[in-house]
DNA sequence: CGCCTTGTTGCGATAATTCGCAACAAGCAA
DNA sequence: TTGCTTGTTGCGAATTATCGCAACAAGGCG
């Protein structure tokens, strides 16, 4: 697997949370499938290895590392929640919403505007994963409107 | 209630869909309870008024609604969506994701940005209304991250 | 006004997500 | 290594959201 296991658990423990095989079978499985995860597929995958880990333990877990800004979340276009892992770099999506494509973003393009948010309502953006939802070329051509 | 029912039934009518007492109890509630109003809200409400308007009624027009542009989703933090009118001046929020506030953002603050995306990936983002997550002032402070 | 056409709704079944609580186990300390 | 402390998990139930299809009704037409 692609990300450092070590620093990551090292990072949990040191805030005072635990590492368990489950949350590491998660991660590994996040981190195997890619980009825009559902909670289906990491709970399909898991499951196999592990039976006996629960749905329950699927989503609280995804959520928790979110929270740990260890995955990033990602908004589908039919309001539904993947997740990908949170590289040091982020990337940002536009979301077609007549076709579902994803389009991927640079980070570079929201910085700027992320540092007007800073300064102008002292509210700090978290870029880990921002999306945009609206209609792309062929779309917006063939939609005729 | 603050919305022009007859131009947007004119609206319905002429795009071809049907204007029918649930779609109209359903836009009623939507304007009468304010801002991110969650389904289940608008369920409760409606169902007092007509019981055997169901759920999947419910989220169907909402989703409906928001196809005509008529209502606007919103992404709360915890990833769940609610819906408001969508006014002619689009607005934004700024969603706190450690304390669950919402603050707004006027939509000129996303013109720029939005123009930009559209000379360079020529996607058209639909500004009914975005939100962007992160930490507002109090949260970063008490954190003490 | 009453008849069609076909977009919509209701209902019940399913799927997706969250909750509550007791049992469990990670990690610290002795 | 053994034993606590308390964060986590599993399970089943409760919620929330979606689906499939037959019955229904909005609105155009004669």
């Amino acid at each position: 697997m692609s990300h450092n296991t070590a620093e990551i658990n090292q990072q949990l423990r040191k805030s005072g949370y635990r590492v368990t095989p489950q949350r590491q079978l998660i991660l590994d499985a996040v981190c195997q499938l890619g980009e825009h995860v559902t909670p289906e597929a990491v709970y399909d995958h898991v499951h196999r290895i592990a039976p006996t880990l629960s749905r329950a333990t699927v989503y609280r877990v995804l959520h928790f590392l979110t929270e740990q800004r260890i995955l990033a979340m990602v908004h589908m276009a039919d309001g539904r929640l993947a997740y990908e892992m949170a590289g040091p770099e982020p990337h940002h999506h536009l979301v077609c919403r007549t076709c579902d494509s994803l389009l991927e973003l640079p980070h570079s393009v929201l910085q700027s505007f992320r540092r007007a948010m800073e300064s102008q309502y002292d509210f700090e953006i978290d870029v880990s994963h921002v999306s945009f939802f609206g209609h792309c070329t062929d779309c917006r051509d063939s939609a005729g409107a």
